[in-house]
DNA sequence: CCTATGACGTA
DNA sequence: CGTACGTCATAGGT
């Protein structure tokens, strides 16, 4: 879990980019209310919070120059000689920047009679000796000759307000054709204008690079200058000393006598009264709150409640240039509430009646500080525990007035975490804009603005020196595409889609946050013994195998199967895949049929053991530190309306084998509970089909309350139901399991062995007792051809643009799929219904105990002491009146210590 | 390093 | 040539 990362040293050329800052912001607009000017100091520290946030170096220091005389002012006087003379409106801003590094608990560090680059170039050297990953921070590029595997420049692209380039080996390479340490032979050839350092007439970094690589380093290049024909080559003869001197000039001193050792530069906590005193002085209120947050995140951190941190560093990032944003709407400026205003924006905007989006800032999975908009106002509020300055805005979140968001569910739960309260949420544009293209791609916030919008969300570069308010980011930008984007979406959803969305599917998500955080408890030591022995098993079954083909080869492998299936032992050929010939269990299972071979049987035994090792070893790295497993639900994760799970899926627990009941029963009441409650569905699609299809046979069905399946054996066979065997029950079972799937002839007599005439013959009998549903089922697909979509019980639709393609495979396939969706969707609605019924339940009745799992048709609650019968009652009642339908609902309900023996 | 594929777990 | 999912290992591209 915890693998040492190798600490990071960030070395900021302050001077460098306190300048570059100075030019590119305009001065007039950074000034404090006596006058200073700020310009420098807050593009600077701009450009440093989103290093730290973005690159979060463990170690860092800024150097400067002392003044602009050094040694190299010494040898060559012209040195820097053309550079104006430092406008004292910078100047003047220096030291201020010192004072608030300092309180910032930021080194940083001077060097008499050497310049900030120099300084860079020791820390830099030391950095990559003692292990470090470094940063160099540099506008100046001779520090371009520092880069190396370990060592990566991050430069300024252009005149200081645009993103940060970084340069490591491959990006000089790509930009100036030459590894970086030969870069200052180039800048010797060509001379650095900035430095006031002359050239070779005629040679620019082209023809230095070409002779660079024909002679390999500038001493080489002076030492056969002869052969270097023409105009440029007399030049060279002529001006050598020129170069000569440029790179004695540029060459960085990487041997500094400095006044500290690498481990001193850690960086330690920020002194937080001193940093108030210092913004204060100079009005910094945004940079001051971006302090706080960073340190929160830092706080976070160390508290180890986070699993690393989420700003991972961009690689994305890259050395790739801005990207052009075409011109978009654009947000409105931001303000910082606090306190009374806070309390009279919220006021103001809430009693005009016009939605109000908000989006919580999060820094792992806590928040720390609120986006708001209206379509025409922004606000932020900073967030920190136990302080009452955002009281306003906490009891606007918990109160009932309507909010608007974008993927609420993370930003519920941490809320939660954090002991905040969210109530009235009115929409989630995300799950609104899956509801309009359940399966569709539209997966984020820019997604959905692309589409309902026709806007581009800026991307905001990680890299950027000074916020530009242009493609201003963060979480009141957010805000505000999501309420314009909840306004566009609302206008699409018909008024059952919307009645799903506000009746369902913001319930459910509330449901689910508080599902995920409740987890579930999970024994880590029967996991761990049981992935130990599922591991000798799959061993011994290996070794089993390779002595029945006289080698190893990895029975984890397709590939290396089919040449031992079909080429060693000589087998037929079986179903076709991309690959060759399928190597799956049923495949095997129909080879091991016809041709008999011990290899066959332990290679599916072996399948078996690490399929489940493999699942036992995934649960057991989920467990946190308080015994728990708590997975993702992902509310728009299907097309059909159901919930799917992830990080870990805990939808696809084994069940069906023994062994697959091990891993079952880990899964356990926690402490404090006194057991698990499971309650299930008991045959829900089959009802809803009965339902939807009105048919009598299957309605009488259900109303009798007997076996299903022998029933229906029953009526299709033509016998009284206590003389339906058990194969005529397996038959009539696979055949109303496989209704709802589309389930043709050949796939029924395949999955029944069965030759396909028996199963025509099966299939006719049956609807010869229950016609109606056959004819629900082709009303559905028809109706959906029509339509264009399928609707469920409660209003959920299903678009199905290829019911009328051309593509014969396409169309069957959504054939199939259309008459399925109605049926598992409706299923998926109920379920959702009674979910948020119980958990209202739970609330009004003040019951501990919680909702742990969902399975599509199952429920897994921990029983608090003493709410057995209350829980039980909650859960039966409200499953079975999730809707009315023409059958009855049929709830089974168990109970145990863990999720095995609470099976029924 | 990322993506596609096969295989397989669940309802 | 039955629906709906998520995860893992391998393989082959990059």
């Amino acid at each position: 879990m915890s693998e040492s990362k190798k600490p990071t040293l960030m070395i900021i050329d302050g001077h460098s980019l306190a300048y570059r800052a100075f030019h590119a912001l305009p001065i007039d607009s950074f000034q404090t209310q006596d006058g200073q000017h700020t310009n420098a100091i807050h593009g600077f520290l701009s450009m440093l919070l989103s290093l730290l946030r973005t690159e979060n170096p463990s170690h860092i220091a800024v150097a400067f120059d002392i003044s602009r005389y050094s040694f190299r002012t010494r040898d060559y006087p012209e040195y820097k000689g053309t550079r104006a003379i430092t406008p004292s409106e910078f100047k003047g801003q220096v030291p201020l920047l010192q004072e608030a590094l300092k309180a910032l608990n930021i080194t940083t560090l001077t060097k008499d009679d050497y310049e900030a680059d120099d300084i860079l170039a020791t820390l830099s050297v030391r950095g990559t000796a003692e292990g470090y990953d470094v940063f160099v921070v540099s506008g100046d590029r001779d520090t371009i000759q520092l880069v190396n595997d370990t060592v990566t420049l991050l430069y300024p692209a252009s005149q200081g307000v645009s993103a940060l380039t970084r340069y490591d080996p491959a990006k000089v390479r790509e930009k100036y054709g030459i590894a970086p340490e030969q870069y200052p032979d180039i800048a010797a050839l060509v001379g650095e204008t900035s430095d006031n350092l002359i050239g070779i007439s005629k040679v620019g970094e082209k023809t230095a690079v070409k002779w660079l690589e024909r002679f390999g380093s500038l001493d080489a290049i002076l030492e056969h200058a002869d052969e270097i024909t023409g105009v440029v080559g007399a030049n060279l003869r002529e001006q050598k000393d020129n170069a000569i001197r440029n790179r004695r000039l540029n060459r960085l001193v990487t041997d500094l006598d400095l006044p500290v050792e690498l481990r001193d530069l850690v960086r330690g906590p920020i002194d937080e009264d001193a940093v108030r005193e210092v913004f204060g002085r100079l009005e910094f209120r945004t940079l001051l709150d971006r302090v706080i947050k960073l340190e929160a995140n830092a706080n976070a951190n160390a508290n180890g409640n986070g699993n690393g941190n989420g700003t991972a560093t961009g690689d994305a990032a890259g050395a790739a240039p801005v990207a052009e944003v075409p011109a978009a709407a654009k947000a409105p400026v931001q303000r910082e509430l606090l306190d009374e205003e806070l309390a009279a924006w919220l006021d103001r905007v809430t009693t005009t009646g016009t939605a109000l989006s908000v989006t919580v800032e999060l820094l792992n999975g806590l928040p720390i500080g609120f986006g708001l908009a209206t379509a025409t106002e922004t606000a932020t509020v900073a967030w920190q525990p136990g302080r009452a300055d955002y009281r306003p805005l906490e009891e606007w979140l918990a109160g009932p007035s309507p909010k608007v968001m974008h993927d609420a569910k993370p930003q519920v739960k941490a809320l939660t975490r954090a002991g905040l309260v969210l109530d009235g949420l009115a929409i989630d544009t995300l799950v609104a804009g899956w509801l309009l293209r359940p399966g569709g791609p539209d997966k984020t916030l820019a997604d959905l603005v692309k589409r309902y919008l026709d806007e581009t969300v800026p991307v905001v570069d990680p890299n950027q020196l000074v916020p530009d308010e242009s493609v201003a980011g963060g979480v009141a930008v957010d805000s505000w595409y999501t309420v314009r984007l909840a306004a566009a979406v609302t206008a699409l959803l018909d008024s059952g889609s919307r009645t799903v969305l506000t009746d369902i599917e913001m319930p459910t998500l509330m449901t689910l946050a508080a599902m995920e955080l409740a987890g579930v408890a999970v024994n880590h030591t029967e996991l761990a013994a049981l992935s130990v022995q599922l591991g000798d098993t799959a061993a011994e079954l290996a070794a089993g195998a390779y002595a029945q083909i006289g080698r190893e080869v990895n029975l984890g492998s397709p590939k290396q199967l089919q040449e031992v299936l079909f080429d060693q032992l000589g087998m037929p050929r079986t179903r076709a895949n991309k690959t060759g010939f399928t190597t799956d269990a049923g495949a095997l299972a129909d080879l091991q049929a016809s041709n008999p071979h011990p290899f066959l049987d332990l290679l599916l035994k072996h399948r078996d053991a690490t399929k489940l090792r493999q699942i036992v070893e995934t649960l057991d790295r989920a467990i946190d530190d308080t015994g728990r497993i708590h997975t993702t639900y992902v509310q728009i994760g299907t097309a059909t309306g159901r919930i799917s799970s992830t990080d870990p899926n805990l939808q696809n627990i084994p069940v069906r084998t023994e062994e697959g009941r091990r891993i079952r029963a880990a899964f356990h009441a926690g402490s404090g509970s006194e057991s698990l409650l499971t309650a299930d569905y008991s045959q829900i699609e089959m009802r809803i089909m009965a339902h939807l299809s009105e048919d009598a046979g299957l309605i009488e069905a259900f109303n009798a309350g007997e076996d299903l399946h022998r029933f229906v054996g029953a009526r299709v066979f033509g016998v009284a139901p206590e003389d339906v065997t058990g194969e005529m029950r397996n038959k009539v079972k696979a055949m109303s399991y496989g209704l709802a799937y589309g389930l043709s002839a050949f796939g029924l007599s395949k999955q029944l062995r069965i030759e396909s005439r028996e199963a025509k013959q099966l299939i006719a009998d049956y609807f010869a007792r229950f016609g109606a549903v056959r004819d629900y089922l082709r009303r559905v697909v028809e109706q959906a051809k029509v339509d264009g979509y399928t609707t469920t019980i409660f209003g959920r639709r299903r678009p199905f643009p290829e019911l009328n393609s051309p593509n014969r495979v396409l169309r069957d396939n959504a054939e199939r799929a259309a008459l399925n969706a109605p049926i598992q969707g409706s299923a998926a609605d109920l379920m959702k219904i009674a979910m948020n019924n119980i958990a209202l339940d739970l609330r009004e009745q003040d019951l501990q105990s919680r909702m742990m799992l969902q399975v599509h048709d199952e429920l897994i609650f921990e029983v608090a002491p003493g709410e057995w019968d209350a829980l039980q009652h909650v859960v039966t009642q409200r499953m079975e009146s999730a809707a009315d339908l023409l059958v009855p609902l049929d709830v089974q309900v168990g109970r145990g210590a863990n999720w095995d023996a609470a099976a029924h």
